[in-house]
RNA sequence: GCGGGUGUAGUUCAAUGGUAGAACAUCAGCUUCCCAAGCUGAAUACGAGGGUUCGAUUCCCUUCACCCGCUCCA
């Protein structure tokens, strides 16, 4: 399926628009349209009321190790800054940073070159070649520079990231020639000569000063949008547009506890808007810089988190299966141990292969993370050095926490034992957009079917799952006339209380079954001259073309069944 | 962020330094007893800003958006 035929689609049909089109569209924003909002308010629904509202709580569900209980929560999107202070977004994303390609470390741009002075690494090679950081001109010594690079106790050790050290030979080769034509070199270009294995295609790299990887260019990672609180514009007032809804769930885990009677294991979900300032926002509306998550955190006793981990895991695959995502192009990927947050005992996505990425490529839908007690245990103390083992509290250059935590109290009292815990989470975080855009693609389909005269036409249907389909059926009265608008007019009237459904007389029958395969429309149900006599209508099915004759007065149960078939 | 490409009607495409066309879709009417039929009629477009020019949709610059590749993806 090509991607552009879909995107049109969307635009001819009114599922999504580029937001402020008229205006020349913003890059990262995108609008649904009239059946657009329908489609992704049916998602989000299915996903409430299969995750929350329709949860049993009185049985254990097919492959959880216990009863669970399930709750929401809906709040704000501007909340305290201190917020993404402990939960660790603050930090990550603000002033110009590199990133090691290595070993992904961040770095302020501006702190690179000092942080090099106080290096191991750096400082070993200054000695290996009698010099310092700031000798104008460099005797160098290719021997003893390779030397160092195999030594176990030089190289190997201190800068395993370092071009020279990986690759030794093509570095000198490319260092020596570029000498040839420079002569002269400080002692910080030569460190990026040596983070550099072929200067010629790749340019001269900034080494990594942790592990002497090399270093992207330079680049603003504004994640957060932000804004002001309060009239006057000021840093003092500066607050944050949310990168996720999770940390609302977090802060309000003690009111949910004091105020439902709820036990763990239990759940709280929420759906709604969030915020990434996103680099490279690409295709359609796969990452926009607005978009709408679905998220549970799960609260359970460490003991049993490993359980309900894999619960979750299978449970939100299965869930997306049963919505229609059920061929070969969803996988569920479980992350690599060394993938992982070290806290994280386990993480999986949920991918699906958009026809706009290359072959064998798969985009996330969810992420399934364990998270242990790290985003409680932040909020509570102050934020967790993430590097940490076992987790404790980041600390400033005074010995203060870096970010003070709330220090309320966030552990859990077992009533029947007594004991008291900080609960472990499992985060099964979906993306609405994500979802909706892949059942758009799973859906879009052409086939051929004859027209009046037997010629093979192609078709363009829609085959969402009836429980997705912004339009549920269609009545039509077969031809415009002989009393077929007043019957069709009546089941349209008795249905709409129901369901959503569409009235449509214009124009040859032909047409207006074709235009309701493109809008994913499952049933559509004609009046015709039998009807006029024996109160009976055909209902059509839009994957198999068959029609069916029912009982007017059992349209709605005959529907009702289908969607739930 | 870098490089390349593309912006004309709702969609897919033409043409042009001097009145911008088509197909399909849309709307109105006629016709029509089951899968984009037919006939008649109608509405709708040069992404935005600036420059060159008597005159720019066309040439130039800037900008915005989209597509492809690289980069990135908490």
């Amino acid at each position: 399926m090509e991607m552009e035929k879909l995107v049109s689609l969307c635009k001819r049909r009114g599922f999504l628009f580029q937001s402020s089109e008229i205006y020349g569209g913003l890059n990262g924003f995108w609008d649904y349209g009239p059946l657009g909002v329908e489609l992704k308010r049916n998602v989000k629904e299915a996903w409430w009321r299969d995750m929350v509202s329709g949860h049993d709580d009185l049985s254990v569900l097919p492959g959880a190790p216990d009863s669970y209980e399930m709750t929401g929560l809906d709040c704000t999107i501007i909340m305290h800054p201190q917020v993404w202070k402990c939960s660790g977004h603050y930090d990550l994303f603000a002033d110009m940073m590199q990133s090691c390609r290595q070993c992904k470390k961040l770095f302020r741009a501006d702190h690179v070159w000092g942080l090099m002075r106080e290096t191991e690494w750096a400082n070993a090679i200054a000695e290996t070649l009698a010099s310092n950081f700031d000798a104008e001109q460099i005797e160098v010594d290719a021997e003893k520079l390779a030397k160092w690079a195999k030594d176990r106790k030089g190289g190997r050790r201190l800068a395993p990231g370092l071009a020279l050290v990986r690759h030794p030979e093509n570095t000198l080769a490319s260092l020596q020639q570029s000498l040839a034509e420079m002569k002269a070199d400080s002692f910080p270009v030569l460190l990026q000569h040596l983070a550099t294995e072929d200067k010629k295609t790749s340019g001269l790299l900034t080494p990594c000063p942790e592990c002497g990887g090399d270093l992207t260019e330079p680049r603003e990672f504004n994640l957060m949008f932000e804004t002001i609180v309060g009239a006057l514009k000021d840093e003092s007032n500066k607050a944050f547009l949310r990168p996720e809804t999770a940390q609302g769930i977090f802060v309000n885990f003690k009111n949910v506890l004091d105020s439902t009677r709820v036990k763990i294991p239990f759940g709280i979900a929420q759906v709604g808007k969030s915020f990434r300032n996103e680099i490279t926002p690409r295709n359609f509306t796969f990452r926009s810089r607005e978009f709408e998550q679905m998220e549970i955190e799960f609260f359970c006793h460490p003991d049993s988190s490993q359980s309900w981990y894999k619960y979750w895991r299978d449970r939100r695959m299965q869930w997306y299966q049963d919505l229609g995502l059920a061929g070969e192009r969803l996988i569920l990927r479980e992350h690599d141990p060394d993938e992982l947050s070290h806290y994280s005992t386990g993480t999986a996505d949920i991918e699906y292969a958009f026809p706009f990425l290359p072959a064998g490529e798969y985009g996330e839908l969810e992420g399934i993370a364990h998270r242990g007690d790290f985003d409680l245990r932040s909020h509570m103390e102050g934020k967790l050095d993430e590097k940490s083992d076992p987790l404790v509290v980041q600390l400033d250059e005074h010995g203060k926490p870096k970010y003070r935590g709330s220090g309320k109290d966030l552990t859990y009292r077992d009533e029947l034992t007594n004991e008291r815990y900080i609960p472990h989470v499992i985060e099964p975080s979906a993306g609405a957009d994500r979802a909706t855009l892949a059942f758009l693609c799973e859906a879009y389909r052409e086939d051929s079917a004859p027209d009046d005269k037997g010629n093979l036409q192609t078709r363009t249907v829609m085959s969402l799952h009836p429980r997705l389909a912004p339009v549920k059926a269609a009545v039509f009265p077969l031809v415009k006339k002989d009393g077929m608008p007043e019957v069709a007019k009546d089941i349209y009237r008795a249905l709409k209380p129901k369901f959503s459904v569409s009235y449509d007389e214009k124009g040859a029958v032909g047409r207006r079954y074709r235009r309701q395969d493109e809008a994913g429309t499952p049933f559509c149900i004609t009046v015709d001259g039998d009807s006029l006599i024996d109160r009976t209508v055909t209902i059509r099915d839009r994957d198999t073309l068959e029609q069916t004759r029912v009982r007017i007065d059992d349209i709605e149960s005959e529907i009702e069944n289908r969607i739930q078939s």
